[in-house]
DNA sequence: CGGACCCTTGATTCAGATCAACGAATGTGG
DNA sequence: CCACATTCGTTGATCTGAATCAAGGGTCCG
């Protein structure tokens, strides 16, 4: 299937934002249309082809799975974001479908290709590989020495920012896009863990839980600060 | 002090060595030569001037700090890294010298000017960042599940990597960049889980110590795999 | 209806933090 | 050159937060 950017949801937000429109409908060429369902692999680590991807629709997580099987997952990826790999000659960590979603990939010569042809797109990709890696630094910094309530809120506030539509302000009210197990392996716990600073939170009256996935952030001054 | 290229010890490893030379002079105009001691702070989270530099010698760490004053290392930098942000309007991180270093100094509107006007520095930088969030994604894992003695013992081998000048081989033989107080701020863990592990692995035959940084490799295969 | 997940809650255990003491190396001022 | 302070690392004893082990409930789906 070829592309059709001109009704991309992503179409001003994502790193081809930055192109105008022939030369977007030239990059169409090299690209191609993917849609994934839950826990399908859109990449998986040790591939020995490069390839890349913007993310039009859905969330996907790039994880690493050590020696004992244990998964740990790096990082979220939100609609416009951007995953993978134009250099290197593997891909480095797993990256799979958290949930139906839609992309747009490329191989990683031809986007390479296409970074030299056009510099702007080279740019807005420094952009956003910066700002990926300063998010990679705050989990880390998250992660790091913090006790499991600060990383569960810390967690809950981060997901409130991504789930808002304005990034200053967090949603009230929104869905956690992981189960309670991906948040685990997300921070460095269990599930058990999870569950149980999430019941805490709620009897101390910082949010309450609807479902399984739903919250709502009652008193977010009540939460842990980190 | 203006800069003066013809001698710069990184100059065909740095971001700066995928331009020529009247391109780089022209590049140096923008940039000071700025040299630190053992602790001083090149750049502070939060300054409102973006800013960013080039390693010339010496070793730098990137930090954070959390509300009960708890340092986290969040990346190491070695001669020919690039540090700093060029867009973002502050500085996220601390950046602080861990020994005596020398430095290339750019603003970041600067730098950002430069990236505009020579395509090819933008794309080494993009490269650069790319492998620098690889890096801290590996952080991130090392950090995520593991045991304090996996934790050690990862850090060991990547810093041993990182002294040796082929990159595939570790250094057999090397002197720790750290502190056990840093090593200890960087894996999560306290000075004195970090202490015993050295000593549990010198016990198992894995590694000598020589004086208080000294590391020699006697079996790496005896250190306990990720 | 039965099975497969996913989540919650409670009891117990353990790895690493914390507390405490000490030794070696380095620096400082008299 | 020595007395003294300071910093850094090691080692031991104790404590604790989160992992592990265990059980049960809710929901979805065939």
């Amino acid at each position: 299937m070829s592309l059709a950017c001109s009704v991309c949801p992503v179409r001003d937000r994502a790193a081809c934002a930055v192109l105008d429109e022939a030369e977007r409908d030239e990059l169409a060429k090299a690209g191609r249309t993917r849609k994934l369902t839950k826990g399908e692999t859109l990449f998986a680590a040790g591939e020995s082809e490069a390839a890349c991807a913007t993310l039009k629709s859905g969330a996907l997580k790039i994880t690493s799975t050590d020696v004992d099987g244990r998964e740990r997952i790096l990082s979220l990826v939100h609609p416009s974001g951007f995953v993978g790999e134009m250099f290197g000659p593997y891909m480095r960590h797993d990256v799979v479908a958290l949930g139906d979603a839609e992309l747009c990939v490329f191989s990683g010569p031809a986007f390479a290709d296409a970074i030299e042809k056009y510099p702007r797109l080279g740019q807005a990709l420094l952009r956003r590989t910066q700002e990926d890696l300063f998010a990679s630094r705050e989990l880390l910094a998250l992660t790091g020495n913090a006790s499991a309530e600060q990383r569960v809120s810390g967690a809950l506030l981060s997901m409130a920012r991504a789930a808002s539509d304005s990034p200053c302000h967090p949603a009230m009210q929104f869905d956690l896009p992981l189960s309670r197990g991906e948040m685990a392996d997300m921070l460095g716990l269990t599930i058990e863990t999870v569950s149980r600073m999430l019941t805490r939170f709620e009897k101390d009256g910082a949010i309450k839980r609807n479902g399984k996935r739903g919250i709502e952030l009652v008193d977010p001054a009540l939460l842990p600060q980190n």
